[in-house]
DNA sequence: GTGAGGATGCAAATCATTCTCAAGTGTCAG
DNA sequence: CTGACACTTGAGAATGATTTGCATCCTCAC
C-alpha cells in the first residue's frame, strides 16, 4: 500500500527507498505529533533494521520538501506532523502533554497585520498555547 | 552598584554570590536578547574566572524565579531577557537576526479566548513572527 | 565568628542531531 | 534486463548545547 506521504514524495520526484517508504507510512498513519525517537520506534516495528540516522535524514528530506512540518514545543526535541494546507496551531496540555490543534483566522490576520505595521513581510511564525484543563466554569 | 535584577533576587531571598551578581548585572544592562555564550562573554569582562556552567546555573535560577525569561528562536540556543510585566512577543528579521519586540492586546485577548473555548486555562504561550524587511510598499 | 547548606569550577557526561565512510540500492538509458 | 552512477544507508564517531559529579569554597542566619 502506498501511503499518502509516499504519494506526495513520488509526485515531487524524490527517490523512494524502503526506509523512506517506512518513515512516510509512519507519519501518514500517525495522528499525534511524534518526536524523532517515537518515529524511529514505530519505523522499527515495520523494518527492525532502520537506523535512527536514516530517520533523521528522511524527516529532514520530507520537511524540506514541505511534505511534513517540524514542530518545536520547547522541550528540546523536534516533533513532526504531516503538513496541512490549512494553517493551524497547537495548544499543549502541560499536565498530560496532549496536543490540541486549532485554527483561527483572526490570529492569522492579526499576525500579518502586525508584521506589516512593523514594515516587515511575514515569512514564518510560530504560536503555541500552553494550558491546563478547566475543571469548572469558574476557571478563567 | 546593585543592578535591577540583583534587587529582584534579594527581594526573592536568593542567596547572592559574586557570580550571580555578575550575571544579574549583565542581563540588567543588556538591551538585546543574548544567548548563553554571549552572557558568558559579557560576564567574563567583569569576572574573567566565571565559568560557563555557573552562567547556565544562574540563568536557570533566574528563570525559575521568573526574574528573566528564556526565549527560543528555533536556532538551538536559548536566549534570555529580563522579564517584563508587559507581555510582549518578538519579530525576528531572518536576514539580519535583529529582534523587534511588539505588544498587541488583540492577540493577548484572542489567545485567552481560544484557550477558553477549548476548555483550557491559559498558562503560557509563545508567539514569534519571522519576516524580512519590506523594501517597497508593494510588498505584502 | 561559625557551621551547614548551598554555590562554584572543572571536566566528564548527556542529549539531540549531524556527519563520515564504506557498502548497498534506486533509477534511467540502452 | 543490465549496468553505471549518483544517491542512500547503517554504524559509530563527532558536534554543540546543556547538565552533572565532585572536591572545594562561600553566604548568611544564628
Amino acid at each position: 500500500m502506498t501511503s499518502h506521504i509516499e504519494q506526495l514524495c513520488i509526485e515531487k520526484g524524490l527517490k523512494m527507498t524502503d526506509q523512506r517508504r517506512v518513515v512516510a507510512r509512519v507519519l501518514s498513519e500517525a495522528n499525534d505529533h511524534p518526536d524523532v525517537e517515537q518515529v524511529h520506534i514505530r519505523a522499527m516495528r515495520i523494518d527492525p533494521n532502520i537506523s535512527i540516522a536514516t530517520v533523521y535524514r528522511s524527516l529532514r528530506l520530507l520537511e524540506e520538501a514541505s511534505i511534513i512540518e517540524r514542530l518545536d514545543f520547547g522541550d528540546g526535541r523536534s516533533r513532526y506532523e504531516e503538513a496541512c494546507e490549512r494553517h493551524h496551531h497547537h495548544l499543549i496540555d502541560i499536565q498530560t502533554g496532549e496536543v490540541i490543534e486549532f485554527i483561527n483566522d483572526e490570529i492569522e490576520e492579526l499576525k500579518r497585520k502586525i508584521a506589516h505595521d512593523l514594515n516587515y513581510r511575514l515569512i514564518g511564525h510560530r504560536l503555541e498555547l500552553y494550558g491546563i484543563k478547566r475543571r469548572t466554569d469558574k476557571d478563567e
